[in-house]
DNA sequence: CCCACTATTTAGGGCTGTTTAAAAATCTTA
DNA sequence: TAAGATTTTTAAACAGCCCTAAATAGTGGG
């Protein structure tokens, strides 16, 4: 049985797993987790020898198959209950995160398995993420690119974004961008880069670093 | 913040105060936490400091009113969980336990509050027991009375139970006898104390130990 | 009232997960 | 390629919570 700390510990690594080709680094986990590096070190031997990650010093960490289904089999409790918190109990999306990080330790696979059955079997989250099933696998995302990546005239679905931050939620609240939005790149600003977005509430603009941040599925 | 563990000791403090005038022994949280002596004998030390608890030496512990106030925020988290899982999940009445354990302690006033309304907020748990309202109060119960404290001829509806044990409310489920049943006793067979009931599913036995553990509300 | 027994506390450690400070390895770049 | 900078690891220590063994306080019976 994995503590909460190993879970974290997980979880973490996924994440980065997927940024990055090569083993992911101390120090990212050490960010990202806010805590200090030779905490990681310590960690990752302890993973290791629990057959859950290979590390090799200075070489950087990388889920084996068993760590890996632990870590989605997280990642799928932290999004189901997600869904929970914004369909039943009517949290805001940006209000989720810190309270399904709690509930994701729970240990039960009978909860999850009926917490899923009383959601629906939700494919995503409400953050646009998909979410794994029972057995790790999950939908097949249409290809996502973030808005920046739009050239001029071209259109995009709002479906997804890469930060999940609060701050970066209630930006999009703020502005009335909301998922499933159809956003066309008009064009760029010279001046600092940011887009002329036309969309159903009218013209609008958008930072660049915004529009790194936020993903859409193009089309027509 | 209190941590899994104290909050486990003061909810354990909570339900043994109730059973007795004095202070709470030292092995008596010792037994229910399925711990040692001497570890709860550290934890009362800080607990006292943390201005949780009082407690002298060799006198056994009481909680204090920040103690108890937290103390009920914990088992108003763990019956509203219950609910849910039994109202909302589907799980049965003695399986509910040991993963509210897990819930209850997840952080979030914002999450109780919701989770509660969107129970219809409940007066009592699947076991009959009250839940607590936001400000620690809850309804008075009818006076409940273990079943093996009525006298032959006297009815009583069953409201509750003592042990709520997966043991004994599995043994309730086998014999078909669930909340809100209306029971008479008939009388006592001299060679175990054992209890001839009367039911709508007709005549029973109900052991001395069972009946000392299911509670009812009198009714003539 | 004293002995024997039980309940409780102290002493000394272990384990997990954390920290700071310092050493070692790796990377960068002139 | 060799300093210098950066990253990572080691070392030493601490906090929370737990344990066993041993000492001590309280309690009931003779």
């Amino acid at each position: 049985m994995a503590s909460q700390t190993v879970e974290n510990y997980l979880k973490c690594i996924y994440a980065l797993e997927v940024l990055s080709e090569k083993g992911v680094s101390t120090n990212a986990i050490a960010d990202r987790l806010e805590t200090q590096a030779p905490s990681v070190t310590d960690m990752l031997k302890k993973l290791k020898n629990r057959g859950l990650i290979s590390y090799k010093k200075y070489q950087g960490a990388n889920l084996t198959d068993e760590g890996r289904s632990l870590a989605i089999a997280i990642v799928r409790r932290h999004r189901l209950w997600e869904v929970f918190l914004v369909d039943k109990l009517g949290f805001k999306w940006d209000e989720v995160h810190a309270i399904a990080e709690e509930l994701e330790h729970v240990q039960s696979q009978e909860l999850t398995d009926r917490l899923d059955r009383f959601l629906g079997s939700p494919k995503l989250d409400p953050h646009g993420d998909p979410i794994p099933d029972a057995e790790g696998n999950w939908q097949v995302l249409h290809t996502r690119v973030a808005l920046d990546e739009l050239g001029n005239g071209e259109s995009g679905v709002f479906v997804g974004v890469n930060d999940s931050s609060s701050a970066f939620l209630q930006y999009l609240d703020s502005v009335k961008l909301s998922l499933g939005a159809r956003l066309k790149v008009l064009d760029r600003l010279p001046f600092d880069q940011s887009l002329r977005v036309e969309s159903a509430q009218g013209e609008r603009q958008v930072s660049q670093i915004a529009a790194k941040n936020l993903l859409v599925r193009k089309v027509d």
